[in-house]
DNA sequence: GTCTATATGGCGATAGAC
DNA sequence: GTCTATCGCCATATAGAC
């Protein structure tokens, strides 16, 4: 650990805002994990939103930027899909708390997160019209492309949000069921979205 | 209004809860709503806690045995899957807040959920056989029932819990073009779910 | 039962010594 | 830069008058 310690205390924000979100979160709890005093923290950060913004942009455009070299490779609309499901799951079970994260706080504060879109290269819309125009020169399903990118990260991220109650009710609260059930979903919603999109 | 202190002060903190959940709400707030004193909710309820958890158990268990008679009802399990999908839009569009309440709250505190699975009448486990044993016995997709439910609530769920993102980035913030977009759904996941139940 | 006033504690933030 | 001590505020909760 020769990190500097701003860097500290990022890293440790970035772990107790992940689990707690901002109103959850407590600056003394983030002090501890970073193993410091509490008014180091607003030394470097001055106020716990400063702090709190800086690592949810740094959580919401990595999350997303993944995903981005997949949807503008050289390869079929088709093959996207299917390969941006693949990535998305190694994604999420890589982050398992980043979707419920990016939910809680899109709901608390949407200010927060349209500066944020506009300050990124984030460009959604591109990937629409990618989709669309792809859709319109292939055999592709002419549905609506958000419809069906909305089905699939539903199915992909409820399973993660809603975990707790899905893991007890379906797997008497057995941990290792539930990520072999996680696993499954892998070629479950592969499947679905394949005779989906196969026009 | 003729109805009790009691109840005023119930429906004040279902209103406040469900928008801002158990950490966002303020007993102030609670108590401006519900047209009173702050003091009152305390002589009632003793704890925010308390006044929290009786609220959680009511819109809990009335949101999920809504679809219990669909569920139980003398029709074919692809039936019961259709709907079920018709019913339960219906029910997140009446309450389109209840999801994202819910899973704010199997988050911060699933003991909460715990005790209250007990002491409720709720039997998923069941729901699960009766689709089992129909698949067994009919033409029906011999997948894992638990693999079509978590998909089909994923997909009606999701666009409600994400819809600040949802509705900047595809729909420019247009409010009237997301909610047709939600109309749209109940015929799409249908359909998908007709396409994957049919073996 | 309902109100006003206040106690109690926790949290974000700052002052100031080193 | 890093610490200790403390301020100021706000939220839950209670005491006590009416």
């Amino acid at each position: 650990m020769d990190s500097t310690t701003e860097e500290k205390i990022y890293e440790a924000a970035r772990r107790i805002f992940l689990l707690k979100g901002m109103e959850g979160a407590r600056m003394q709890e983030i002090a501890d994990e970073a193993g410091m005093n509490k008014a180091l923290l607003h030394y470097y950060f001055r106020s716990k939103e400063n702090l709190f913004k800086a690592v949810f942009k740094d959580i919401f455009t990595k999350f997303f930027s993944k995903v981005k070299d997949t949807i503008f490779s050289d390869i079929s609309a088709k093959e996207k899909l299917i390969v941006f499901i693949d990535n998305y799951i190694n994604l999420i079970q890589a982050n398992p708390y980043v979707p419920q994260f990016i939910i809680n706080e899109i709901n608390r504060d949407p200010k927060v997160l349209k500066t944020l879109m506009f300050e990124s290269g984030i460009e959604p819309q591109k990937i629409l019209e990618m989709f669309f125009n792809e859709a319109q020169a292939s055999n592709l399903s002419k549905l609506d492309p958000r419809h069906i990118i909305v089905s699939i990260l539903g199915m992909l991220i409820f399973p993660f949000v809603a975990r707790p109650l899905l893991q007890m009710i379906y797997f008497n609260d057995n941990q290792e069921a539930y990520t072999e059930f996680l696993n499954e979903r892998k070629e479950i919603v592969k499947n679905m979205i394949l005779k989906l999109i196969e026009a």
